[in-house]
DNA sequence: ATCGTACTTGTACATCCGTACAAGAAAAGA
DNA sequence: TCTTTTCTTGTACGGATGTACAAGTACGAT
């Protein structure tokens, strides 16, 4: 009577991939402490097993997930390299950087998700900071390296007050607040 | 045969002050995905049922949890408060203050553990707000609205930093970058 | 063709979960 | 004093969870 679903084609490296895929979502939307195998399987569209299978613990599945949106998230970088580069002007094209990334809450959310598993397990460290060392590497070239993680610092805490707030980015005072960091040297207030 | 433990002396107030106080530790260390009610009450060595009569569900003892650590940063930034308009230079008292913060990494962890959590339930976006205003809202007198807002960005970016390596902070560099982004007019770079 | 390996699928199981609730003891009111 | 309310404690229950595993099938090697 319980009729066997028959079996798909087999493509073991797709199938790892469509798992990580489905991780990566779950981890958006309920977050890495609420992620589970049956969460992503369904997600998936795969049976409860496959999970186990190509990652044998909850927490190898939960890492690939967040490795598979550090990919993606380079290939969108890789566009942003040559966009950067091209730029006439790099703080108003960091803005609309910062704008465009603001588009997609899910991924700014998975982000600072990584960001804080990373915190608390030492293991998932180097995804996040190859994802934190992305935009630094592209902008040191203009700016220096110490110059360009203050930059991305500034960028990282005007986006996490947007996420939370969930409010629009406001381009003009970022784009001035990037001009005073880009600055070869301090003012001190008053002095003309 | 099983002996039931005698009643302790009632002090509701206390008790969900323990609660939730023990609450914000789970938080810190486990993570709000992973915070149960049973962790809580453990922690706080309270019967299981203790929870759920002060806090019907486990979102409102989440909430409580952040709530009381958003009071006792409350506390922390008042002594701040003191300090910050005392200090006689100020991107090097905010470099300190950073410093020190950064000392008591699982109390960074819970607020960004907060920071993610509001993004995702709208609920504790009053609670996240709150944290975020509390250092803008002394360094506004110094150096106004819009640029206070703008060295709390750089200063969140910075622990997040620091957060996700592990490592301690880099003072010279972050005071330099205080004093570029507290300086009066922006610099094109080259011109002297 | 057949064989063995690698993969698929469904199910099982012990454990933990959120929440409900019964039984009792303290405090408060009469 | 007795009664009512408020709080304490332990336990119960349906359901979800991580993981193990048996049964079966595709597919490459031979």
């Amino acid at each position: 009577m319980t009729a066997r679903r028959p079996q798909r084609a087999r493509d073991p490296e797709a199938r790892r991939a469509a798992l990580a895929s489905a991780a990566m979502e779950v981890i958006a939307e309920c977050g890495v402490g609420r992620t589970t195998h049956r969460a992503v399987a369904a997600r998936a569209g795969l049976p409860l097993g496959a999970t186990t299978y190509y990652f044998p613990t909850l927490d190898d599945l939960i890492a690939a997930g967040l490795r598979h949106a550090l990919d993606t998230m380079r290939a969108d970088m890789q566009a942003w390299d040559v966009r950067l580069r091209a730029a006439p002007d790099m703080p108003e094209a960091l803005t609309t950087l910062v704008q465009e990334y603001l588009t997609d809450r899910r991924q700014v959310r998975l982000e600072y998700e990584l960001f804080v598993a990373a915190a608390r397990d030492t293991t998932l460290r180097p995804i996040a900071e190859a994802w934190m060392a992305g935009l630094p590497a592209i902008v040191e070239d203009t700016y220096g390296h110490e110059a360009a993680h203050d930059i991305c610092a500034l960028l990282d805490g005007v986006i996490l007050q947007a996420m939370v707030t969930g409010s629009e980015l406001d381009a003009p005072r970022l784009t001035a607040a990037l001009r005073k960091l880009t600055s070869s040297r301090p003012f001190v207030r008053g002095t003309p």
